[in-house]
RNA sequence: GGUCCGUUCGUCUAGGGGUUAGGACACCAGAUUUUCAUUCUGGUAACACGGGUUCGAUUCCCGUACGGACUACCA
C-alpha cells in the first residue's frame, strides 16, 4: 500500500460532535497503524455558517482525545493552506476545467426560478424534482442560452453558479471498504451545484479539489454521505483522476439511543449526557454546552468506548489503550448498521480506567476538584481517600461529593437509619468506644478497630450490630466507604467530637 | 415520494450451512463485605418476516416489512 494519508475534515459551524470525534478516531488510528499522515483539513466554505472560535474549538477537542496531526490547520504542511476558504482560486481553476472539457456549466437561474422548476416537476408527478439532464434544457444557463447572451449576463454581473453535467445514462460504481459494491444511476443524480454565486466552491467540489492534491488514500467519514459519494466519483472521473482517486468507508451512524436518527446535541440533553468533548458556549445563541472532559470522562475512556462503537476487535478483550486501538484497528472489521449511543457503557469504560489508575494519580484529580470547591487538603490525605473511594466512583468528582463528610461534621442524620439501627445497644457501645478512643495515645485504622473489638467484647455486644449505628454517628449516613479508615481520615479528635454530638442529638428512649 | 444503506439478547457486538448461537454493558439472584460500592458465581434475554437453494438455513439468493441516511448556491 501507498502511503497512507487521511483527512479529518470537519466544517467550524459549531462544536465538535462526539460522532465527529469517533470519525477523527478512526482515521487517526488507521495513520497511525499505517506510518501514515493524519491530516486537519477545515471545510469552511460555508461563510454564512461559520461560527468563531470553532477551529480552535475543534482543535483542542482533536487533542484532549490525545489525536495528534501531522498535517494541516495549526501545523501547516506541504499542501497548505488547509483551510478552505483560503483556496479560493484553486477550486476556480479546477472548475474553469470542467467547463472546458464539457462536464459543467453556468447557470443563472434565481432561487425563484428554481423553486418554480421543482414546482413545476411535483405537479407533473415526476418522482425527482431535480436539476438534471431532462430539466437543464429548461433553464436559463449556458447550455440553453447563446455564447454571446452567456457573455453578455457576465459582463452585466449577473450571479451564477457553476454546475456539473452528469451525464445522462451511466452506471456510476464505488467500491466501499465497508459496504462492498454500491452502484447509482447518473440519472439519479442531479447537476450539483460546484461554484456558488459568492465564488466559493460547494463541498462536493472543494473535498475532491483538495483530496486529490492532498493525495489523501482513505476517505473515511459519516454514513450521511454515501448518497453523494458516486457525485464525487464522477468528478474525479471528469477531472481525470480517476486511477489516483482515494478508497472510500462510509461509516455507520450513531443513533441516537432510542434508535430512531442521528445522534443530535438535542437527543443528549435530553438523555442528560454530553455530546460535544469540551464545554462550549456558543457564541451566536449564548448557550452553554457542558463536554465529556468536564463532566469527569477520562480522554483514555471516551476514545476506548467511542472506538467499539461501530468497531470490535474480535477478541473478547473490552480495554484499550490508544497505542493497542491504533495496533488492532482494522477497516474490514467496522460494521454496516447504525450503533445507537449508550451512555451507560461510556461510564463504564470510565469506572474500569479510573480504577486502573492509581491513589496518587487520583489524588491529582481529587485536590483539583477540591480547590475548585474551596476545600484545603493535603497530599497525603488526598491519597487515603482516593484508596477508599477508588472501587466506589464513576467519575473523579465522586471522590468529594460521595465523601464530603470527611471534610464536615454532619449535622443531621439519615433517619431510616436512625430508627432501625440506634437503639440502646448502638447507645451503650458508642458511649464506650467514644470514651476509649478519647484516652487513646496513638490513632489510627487499624487501632479504632482493635478498640471497637475490645469494647464491644467488655459489653457482650456483637460489633456487627451496633456497626451502621456508629457509621451513622461519624458520616451521618448509613453506608459508606470503610469505616475504620474514614475515621483515621478524620482523626481522634474529630472522630470523638462527632460522637458525643451523635449522642446527644441521636438521643433515644435509651431506657 | 425517489435513491442509497442497513436489520443477531433491552444496548454494543462475535459467529457462521449442522453451535447448548459466544462475550460485554444493563438488569435480576446468590456469595463476600459490619453497610453501600467493588469483586466473584449464576440467571433472564436475540438470529425481523415470507419464499427459495439445500439432506439441513440464523448463515447463501430473492422478495416483504421495519429502520436510517440523503434528496440546498449546508457540510
Amino acid at each position: 500500500m501507498k502511503d497512507v494519508r487521511v483527512r479529518f475534515a470537519p466544517s467550524p459551524t459549531g462544536a465538535l460532535h462526539i460522532g465527529g470525534v469517533r470519525t477523527a478516531l478512526y482515521n487517526y488510528l488507521l495513520a497511525r497503524q499505517t506510518g501514515g499522515t493524519m491530516i486537519l483539513r477545515i471545510e469552511d466554505t460555508d461563510q454564512t455558517r461559520y461560527v468563531p472560535g470553532a477551529e480552535e474549538y475543534i482543535v483542542r477537542s482533536l487533542a484532549w482525545v490525545g489525536i495528534t496531526i501531522d498535517e494541516g490547520v495549526g501545523v501547516g504542511g506541504p499542501h497548505a493552506p488547509y483551510r478552505q476558504s483560503e483556496r479560493k482560486e484553486i477550486y476556480a481553476k479546477y472548475a474553469k476545467q470542467l467547463i472546458d472539457n464539457g462536464h459543467a456549466y453556468y447557470a443563472f437561474d434565481t432561487e425563484d426560478e428554481l423553486e418554480q422548476m421543482r414546482e413545476r416537476l411535483k405537479a407533473a408527478g415526476v418522482d425527482q424534482q431535480q436539476y438534471n439532464s431532462i430539466t437543464r434544457m429548461q433553464m436559463r444557463n449556458s447550455l440553453t442560452l447563446s455564447e454571446q447572451e452567456v457573455k453578455t449576463l457576465m459582463e452585466a454581473g449577473t450571479p451564477y453558479v457553476i454546475r456539473l453535467k452528469v451525464p445522462r445514462k451511466e452506471e456510476v460504481r464505488l467500491n466501499d471498504l465497508i459496504r462492498g459494491w454500491v452502484m447509482v444511476h447518473s440519472s439519479q443524480i442531479d447537476d450539483k451545484v460546484l461554484m456558488k454565486s459568492d465564488g466559493m466552491p460547494t463541498y462536493h467540489l472543494a473535498n475532491v479539489v483538495d483530496d486529490y492534491l492532498m493525495k489523501i488514500t482513505h476517505v473515511i467519514r459519516g454514513e450521511e454521505w454515501l448518497p453523494s459519494a458516486p457525485l464525487h466519483v464522477l468528478l474525479y472521473k471528469f477531472l481525470d483522476w480517476e486511477e489516483v482517486m482515494p478508497q472510500f468507508a462510509h461509516l455507520p451512524l450513531l443513533l441516537k439511543p432510542s434508535g430512531d436518527g442521528k445522534l443530535s446535541k438535542r437527543d443528549a440533553d435530553q438523555m442528560g449526557f454530553p455530546i460535544f468533548p469540551l464545554d462550549w458556549n456558543d457564541p451566536t445563541t449564548n448557550e452553554k454546552a457542558v463536554g465529556y472532559r468536564e463532566s469527569g470522562y477520562l480522554p483514555d475512556a471516551l476514545v476506548n468506548f467511542l472506538a467499539f462503537l461501530g468497531w470490535n476487535p474480535g477478541t473478547t478483550q473490552e480495554i484499550f489503550s490508544m497505542d493497542e486501538l491504533i495496533k488492532a484497528f482494522s477497516i474490514e472489521r467496522i460494521g454496516k448498521a447504525g450503533a445507537r449511543f449508550d451512555i451507560q457503557k461510556a461510564q463504564w469504560f470510565n469506572q474500569q480506567y479510573l480504577k486502573s489508575k492509581s491513589n496518587e494519580e487520583l489524588a491529582i484529580y481529587l485536590i483539583d476538584i477540591l480547590n475548585a470547591a474551596g476545600v484545603d487538603c493535603s497530599q497525603e490525605k488526598a491519597i487515603k481517600i482516593s484508596s477508599i473511594m477508588k472501587d466506589r466512583i464513576t467519575f473523579p468528582k465522586d471522590m468529594w461529593e460521595q465523601a464530603k463528610f470527611l471534610f464536615f461534621t454532619p449535622t443531621t442524620f439519615d433517619q431510616s437509619v436512625a430508627d432501625k439501627k440506634w437503639n440502646a445497644d448502638a447507645v451503650t457501645v458508642i458511649s464506650a468506644y467514644r470514651d476509649s478512643l478519647s484516652k487513646l495515645a496513638h490513632f489510627d485504622a487499624n487501632i479504632a478497630k482493635e478498640t471497637l473489638e475490645t469494647v464491644t467484647a467488655s459489653v457482650g455486644i456483637g460489633a456487627g450490630k451496633i456497626l451502621q449505628a456508629l457509621r451513622l454517628s461519624i458520616t451521618g449516613a448509613g453506608a459508606g466507604p470503610d469505616l475504620m479508615m474514614v475515621m483515621e481520615i478524620i482523626g481522634q479528635q474529630e472522630v470523638v467530637k462527632r460522637l458525643d454530638f451523635a449522642l446527644q442529638t441521636l438521643k433515644v428512649k435509651v431506657a
